[in-house]
DNA sequence: TTTAAATAGGACTAATTTGGTCCAAATTGC
DNA sequence: GCAATTTGGACCAAATTAGTCCTATTTAAA
């Protein structure tokens, strides 16, 4: 567990393939859904979220489509997991307007924003780019955590 | 949100808090409970997970109560979170019973192993320890993500 | 030996979140 | 005007999570 949710899962797999098709037109629901084998319904939803938060371009009407809005490597994992899910959070503790239901809590509140700022940093790192097979045996992704201090 | 769940940040409350407390005698889930003002019931459930996943030893009947099962430096907010939610990881694809709806997402199977394994080393290397409050000033944190590579 | 104070185990329900579908409206190209 | 699209939002079903409660077992002490 501790997961994202499937649609934001979905999301990201929809945002890959078009990632990997033809960039010089745009691509409709139903050719996205046919692809990923992702219900029309939810494949709809979907885009209708990543176009209205900017991360896809939308045509309207007929001869119309979704297009990414910006290129695959100005596009990070963690872009497409905010548009579903907003500010990456372990914890409730960890985002700004911080209500303790338990005072004790709190205590703990400062550890866990470093434990989520390596986590956004982690897929802030990622770009849609990196997600599609086009680079495959090229070594892409080397993050690497560094813990100093103990105590 | 990509969040962990309220029980599992509860329990990370009442680990912290017994870490806080004098180590020599072991503490009841009243007491506990009284200390967090986390409803009794709950409680009484997180310190049976807790101790059966071995993180807390217990002693039963009069007198008794729990006690950390190791040192606090020795148990990590990994341990924790996975009492409650299972192995660390963020999509399903990244556990080893991949067996994903749509094909396609399994072509992002290998770099969400990357992510998860970064998420997973920040959490295991925070000790509860440092989640009390007291080391307050002691730089104890100092993560740092390291992203070389791109593509 | 009885009693009181604990934990252990598990069933159960309510609340919340999530996933998925559908419909009507607006837009655009032919 | 018509057909193909996106847009916006309502809606319901399913799944998950949170929280409570009951009964059994264990242990120390009176």
């Amino acid at each position: 567990m501790m997961r994202i949710n499937k649609l934001t899962d979905y999301g990201i797999v929809v945002m890959t393939r078009i990632a990997d098709m033809d960039q010089s037109r745009v691509h409709t629901a139903r050719e996205i859904s046919e692809d990923t084998r992702i219900p029309l319904p939810t494949v709809t939803r979907l885009l209708k979220t990543l176009s209205g938060n900017g991360l896809l371009d939308s045509q309207r009407g007929s001869q119309g489509g979704y297009s990414l809005s910006r290129s695959s490597e100005d596009i990070s994992v963690a872009d497409i997991i905010e548009t579903f899910e907003g500010p990456i959070a372990l914890t409730e503790c960890s985002t700004n307007t911080c209500e303790c239901a338990y005072e004790t809590k709190c205590s703990v509140e400062e550890p866990w924003q470093k434990i989520n700022d390596t986590v956004k940093n982690a897929l802030e790192g990622i770009s849609l780019n990196q997600m599609t097979g086009k680079n495959q045996n090229e070594g892409l992704l080397n993050l690497s955590m560094n813990y100093s201090g103990g105590m």
